[in-house]
DNA sequence: GGCACACTAGACCAAGTGGTCTATTGATGA
DNA sequence: TCATCAATAGACCACTTGGTCTAGTGTGCC
């Protein structure tokens, strides 16, 4: 892959990301991605022979290292669980403000949307889910949390939960409020 | 209206309603709303002037209606916050098995895949967030819960979360260990 | 019984869908 | 320097989409 190429396929990956954050996976039009992007519909296909469904993949497979990277930062320095879970909820608060409620929570959303038939894209919504919560535990078993894995399952659910809701209101108190109560059960281990 | 028209309505908003919760809005198409529910093209366009939109509006307001129904049986015969909550998640965890997974959180998808531009969706949307958790909110304080609306808010955030990520899974862990640590915050005031 | 109209029925339409294919360009390694 | 092939470019295709429209049918009221 010459380097224009990888430019290339990073940028469909990103304008993918982005729409189907913000309208889900089939109210996303291959059209609509290549003009986002930027990009003629030969390279999309050159660089993702399967297609939308195969994009899609890539585009899960990049949000779950930006997620990782940003669990791993939470852990350093031994923060405090109760402090990691109130700081995840009010940065996803103002991440979401910053982009005007444009942008969602994509793995559940596509857990959501795709159908059983979809097996690859299937597959790394669940790798996904299973990466985050154990990656979350981690961090949150260094900030002293008890029971982390269940811990970390709530606070993904809630989290996720709570960004369609802010969505759907365009507010971020259900963020709030989830990170208050849930950051309390941290404290109170 | 005539009572076979009455029926022809509710066939209807019966199928978009499974279908939309089942693949998404965008994902629903027209004539697949009205094979599953055997109705003819020309009675959709007469009952629903409006289309697709008008549809999901109905669609919306049903459930809405069915939920209601729902937080308030949990009131009665004073049952404890506490278990209101494990029982709400353990109950949807069954509902989920008993449909093999193909039913879902249709307002929480909805929030996410629906427009700026659909106001009227957008906005029965928002209202049946506020309507649910107001609902929950007064089962949990007549079931002794302090703080109810803030409980109710991320109980339900973390239902649709979890609804998702069971979904996604095929598997209701989610939902269980999200609705054990809620309900225990629920026992703890 | 008979009329009015709520309702059913589905052919039809323009626009858009995801995907294929051929032609061409230009970066890269020998 | 040049040959090769990765990558770009976009015309094209079959099919589906949501929606419109005209023609009939049968229900319910007077």
């Amino acid at each position: 892959m010459t380097r224009q190429g990888e430019e290339t396929r990073q940028r469909l990956i990103r304008a993918a990301l982005a729409l189907f954050q913000s309208q889900g996976y089939h109210a996303t039009g291959i059209a609509q991605i290549l003009s986002h992007a930027g990009v003629p519909k030969g390279s999309l296909y050159h660089h993702f022979p399967e297609g939308k469904q195969a994009l899609a993949v890539a585009t899960v497979d990049f949000l779950a290292e930006e997620m990782a990277g940003r669990f791993a930062r939470a852990t350093e320095g031994g923060i405090a669980a109760e402090k990691q879970i109130s700081r995840l909820f009010s940065d996803t608060a103002a991440w979401l403000e910053g982009h005007d409620y444009s942008q969602g929570a994509l793995i559940s959303l596509l857990a959501q949307e795709v159908e059983a038939g979809e097996t690859a894209l299937r597959a790394r919504v669940a790798k996904a889910y299973r990466d985050a919560t154990t990656q979350l535990a981690e961090a949150l078993e260094t900030g002293g949390a008890t029971a982390p894995e269940e811990l970390s399952t709530t606070v993904l659910a809630a989290l996720d939960g709570a960004v369609a809701r802010a969505r759907g209101q365009r507010s971020t108190v259900a963020l709030h409020r989830a990170g208050d109560i849930l950051s309390r059960v941290a404290r109170a281990g």
